[in-house]
DNA sequence: CTGAAAGCGCTTACAG
DNA sequence: CTGAAAGCGCTTACAG
């Protein structure tokens, strides 16, 4: 037996099995330019027989929007860009646009080596998901990523972040981090805490800098020093939070009486070690988290976080990419930043006024 | 100010600007052919000057390899399937290929319509994760897929399904799900628990039945009737498990010493609505859930569950893809499962034998 | 080792 | 409304 041929049926193979040109077949294809009815059908017929589908090299080649948006995010397994990614989808869909997730695995490296394999295949837009660091390496790199996308006629779209500087052609779609901390520490503050740690999270992520500036600031505003001993930088990972209890009670006593986790994975970390260790949730210790994961209501306490409303992100990223022109659009040409707001669970305990 | 070209650079640029014809740039390009090393050199500068990227339509369309991998799965904000395209991710990235995730949202209307616009995107595999439907219209439809991507040089991937028929030319890597399914059951009965409830999951669905049969097997050994009333279908989300509880305790007590869950999401409902009833997990009712997501140690207890090997699945499917031919290829030409094995954690009463 | 030319599969002015 | 032709940006035999 010969192999196979495998060559994909053409647009000339249609035109022959319907008896016209390519050129009809085409207008039926995109069915931008008038065709007869009677033509129309024999076309379509062929296409059906065939199981014909266009070659979307030859199409973009020729000319045509590819409409596709590509979305990067350190990690699909991590369920903050996941639901991101899933906002992007759903308006991506209500755009008729096809959007195509790729990890970056955290390594910027490959993060700009997927910027540019994005950029061979003339993207729509690129959505950049999720914190950065702000070294100046990066924020050149991304630069020049920005303008090379701009001129090929593509949009770079910082979806979580902020501008890495001003006058680039970026789009932005933020979540306001540092008031979403602010409104954390404040509860904490309000609820008679005085003692509390910060930990997690790594000083240069944008990500980081907003929510330890929330913290400092609402320290600040009740009159209480920030004891720098009380920041903990470490890796948003559950193992982190587990580990920094067990190092804290290793060295003797607790040195706060609660913990502003950087996220809610190394918040979960920091309960499991917790009643590990024989102390109570939020009697002994209170946890705080943010991001507000599905996870959040089934760690026991369900713990108090910061909701970031990730999918609408996600959305925003898309309709701010695609109509950031459109004189309709409200944000137009702006860039945009969306709330967050305190979720009140079990995780924190109120000390009595003045106690 | 006048609209920019909107043009991006291309091969030409670079060769006038290196002073060669666009052959010899597309041979430095390709790294395939000889080129003298004064000439490499000077096109590598003029790439980088004018930060130059091959259009890949272009490259595609005169005939290379796409290297590219398309991956869908039913939801990216969903645990399972994110460890699943984790593992391809890292497989394909180890196979110099660039992996792109799509989701389906769960509906097989998308998935047919995302599938054709990766055939037309000359994509080298496609991978379909997740368990599927078995009724006809769906099995014959994804048959034409696979016929359709054989014959133009790609190949459909299973992951997580078996074959819906035989005599397809399609790749499966699948996990042993009725294996694991019968391993947990029968942890259960050696426990000593004689009414086991089976909740959540859709007749029809492959995951469900595989599981199931896993489940009534078991039983079945150990001299078991399996009760029909104790098997409840339904949709594999954590509400389910919650509202399932609250039913059985609205219509009077338990039904059963044990539920086996379909899902850890399932698992997580089932013991956040004991936990509010006053019930005890495990004293009052055992909990087993099955894929061992991140989620299964942080819930309270910790879940007890099947494993499910999601890196490696995602892992294998790459490689089989890619290599199926391979005369080094142990499981050359077959389909792969992959095992499963039962995680014990705090969610299961032990009762005394006999009593 | 290098260049001129053909061809990949489409779309779209350009004629009719 | 329809067809013949040019062109999109590459790669690769084909000559040299």
């Amino acid at each position: 037996m010969p192999a196979a041929p495998r060559r994909a049926t053409t647009i000339r193979d249609v035109a022959a099995r319907a008896g016209v040109s390519p050129a009809t077949v085409s207008r039926v294809l995109t069915g931008n330019r008038p065709v007869s009815p009677a033509i129309h059908s024999k076309v379509q017929r062929a296409i059906k027989e065939l199981d014909y589908v266009v070659n979307a090299q030859a199409r973009a080649l020729s000319g045509t929007n590819t409409q596709t948006i590509a979305i990067l995010i350190p990690d699909v397994a991590w369920s903050f860009h996941g639901q991101v990614a899933h906002g992007i989808e759903q308006q991506a869909i209500a755009e008729g646009r096809l959007s195509l997730i790729c990890s970056t695995l955290g390594d910027p490296q490959r993060e700009v080596a997927l910027i540019e394999m994005l950029r061979q295949r003339s993207t729509e837009a690129v959505i950049l998901v999720g914190g950065a660091d702000t070294n100046d390496e990066y924020v050149s790199r991304i630069g020049r990523l920005a303008e090379a996308l701009d001129r090929e006629g593509s949009r770079l779209v910082l979806c979580g972040r902020p501008a890495p500087k001003p006058g680039l052609p970026v789009t932005v779609v933020d979540y306001d981090n540092e008031g979403g901390a602010y409104a954390a520490a404040g509860h904490l503050l309000s609820a008679g805490h005085r003692r509390i740690a910060f930990i997690g999270g790594t000083p240069g992520n944008t990500t980081f800098d907003a929510r330890h500036a929330g913290y400092r600031r609402a320290l600040a505003d009740h009159g209480v020093d920030a004891d720098p001993a009380l920041t903990v930088h470490g890796p948003a990972a559950r193992g982190f939070g587990h580990e920094q209890v067990r190092t804290w009670l290793a060295a003797g006593d607790l040195p706060c009486t609660a913990v502003f986790c950087f996220d809610d994975l190394i918040a979960a970390g920091v309960i499991a070690a917790a009643r590990e260790s024989g102390l109570k949730v939020p009697d002994d210790l209170s946890v705080l988290g943010y991001d507000d994961e599905p996870l959040a209501i089934d760690v026991h306490p369900a713990l108090t976080t910061v909701h970031v409303p990730h999918e609408e992100l996600g959305r925003t990223a898309v309709r701010q990419a695609l109509h950031r022109d459109d004189p309709m659009n409200q944000s137009r040409g702006q860039s945009v930043t969306l709330g967050t707001h305190l979720v009140l669970r079990q995780s924190v305990r109120t000390y009595r006024r003045g106690a």
